[in-house]
DNA sequence: GTTCCGCATGAATCGATAG
DNA sequence: ACTATCGATTCATGCGGAA
């Protein structure tokens, strides 16, 4: 890893300020959802919920290179019988201060919260806006790429006959190297479309999101060495998958029981190799 | 089928007057998106779509009943490097007149478009943003339901204490008749991603979206005998469904080769069962 | 060591009830 | 009338103990 993460208690409107300007490769970030009730963790009222966030995205402006990338994963709730539109405005007031609407990546929820109500089904994606400060970012596609899909290996099982002789003919000497580069030829470009299921009970933290989640738009958007910043830590899902992957990771969190536990799990961090694990396209499972 | 669909050649503006107050059940349509280029079908240029749309969208007000439901498949293209805002700024404008944001389904196709660009990937969803009149509306979502997930098969037998301790909890009387739903299910209620693939090259026309994409809809929204209709008939793949599904079919179309290539369909049409295809949900394929 | 199975629990939403 | 709280509903997943 790059380093101990550098983590802040505290409110992020006010400890963005700790943040240097144009220092960080990627925000990625889940802030609370707007919620009606009082009193829970970050109970901010969908009607007012632009204006919460404003000011901090304002930050979030400064302290982002203009080659990087902010990644916000956000769902609006259902608020009478409607869905709210706090999540829409939100990005209209963020075009109106500057950001470029870039992208909207979806994650595909494999298991979605259950119940059933009599006008709407279970909620399972969630989205991923990507805003950017101009047209040229950073972006590493080739990091991402996926496995391809089942048609491949039926393909490559049952070579055409030209493929063969073609290759026969260039090679001369058996299993030519058309085959081994169709062999070699097994990852494609994923899509707009994330397809992973959340983490319900993972053995000690419960995070809002999978840990392969951070990881993609990391590999995706930023180097080793690049900083990644995440205003509402919570659990700190983004900071440790970011430092395994050996880059700078920058935490912010408001309240003192998840910094806390976060902070520990760093003290007792042990370099280690990150675990490599593949995230495969949806509809080819 | 019921009866010959009722297909009106000319602008859905217009011809939309020739279709009665609260008559409809579901309305299911993909309208021309927006396009910056000029003299292409429906090109609309994107700054002027909403302009566009919401005369066309009071007409659908009236004639939909208050019980009935609209479906809209729409994605916003790319302008400028950016995700235009302009079906964002569409619900905002449908609700200002009286419509209600439901929900918004995602449709995520298996096959999107190939290609390759620089700072995104390919685009594999699009929205279905339904839109209702009031907060009661038709829904018959046992029609809809899935094949239950392989999880249940092995472990479904012995339902968990738990579970059977929230029963009980509920009905307070021995096994509550929920337990037994449970034993008895194979199938589960769906969520509201939907996983298709586009067809390819189906037949001769071109569709924008497939066949199961509004019969999941109509399935979903209304009875045998509803009305469904679809302003942007285009090659007529609504109306065919609908009318293969007994519901009585509504197109509107304004270009006359489209108009004529339904209309000599149904002319040779010839009642037949409707095939039958599950739609399974993503993750479990 | 595998496989199997019990178990808890989620960025949820609705309707009824209570203040 | 309007808001706050609570119970009911539901299904996929990983962990851990058992076979």
């Amino acid at each position: 890893m790059s380093g101990f993460p550098k983590l802040l208690l505290g409110d992020c409107a006010e400890k963005l300020s700790e943040v240097e300007d144009n220092s960080v490769d990627l925000i990625f970030t889940s802030p609370p959802y707007a919620d009606s009730r009082k009193n829970t963790y970050g109970g901010i009222h969908p009607d007012k919920y632009v204006d919460w966030f404003m000011p901090i995205a304002e930050q979030l402006h400064r302290v982002l290179k203009p080659t990087g990338t902010f990644i916000l994963n956000i769902k609006e709730r259902v608020v009478n019988g409607e869905r709210h539109t706090y999540v829409i405005e939100l990005i209209l007031e963020m075009r109106k201060h500057g950001w470029l609407w870039t992208e909207e990546f979806m994650w595909h929820k494999k298991n979605s919260y259950p119940g059933k109500w009599p006008n709407r089904f279970r909620d399972s994606w969630e989205r991923l806006l990507q805003f950017n400060l101009q047209k040229k970012f950073n972006m590493y596609q080739d990091e991402v790429m996926v496995p391809v899909g089942e048609w491949a290996k039926t393909r490559l099982k049952n070579l055409s006959q030209t493929d063969k002789i073609r290759d026969n003919s260039k090679v001369g000497s058996g299993f030519g190297k058309n085959v081994s580069n169709w062999l070699n030829r097994d990852k494609v470009y994923p899509t707009n479309v994330i397809h992973l299921a959340t983490e319900c009970n993972n053995k000690n933290h419960s995070a809002a999101f999978p840990d392969q989640l951070p990881e993609w738009f990391i590999k995706l958007f930023t180097k080793p060495g690049d900083t990644v910043l995440d205003p509402f830590m919570g659990s700190g899902t983004t900071v440790m998958v970011a430092a395994n992957m050996h880059r700078n990771a920058i935490g912010i969190e408001i309240l003192p029981e998840y910094f806390d536990m976060v902070n520990a799990a760093f003290e007792t961090y042990q370099p280690q190799l990150f675990e490599h694990r593949e995230i495969y396209e949806p509809g080819k499972s």
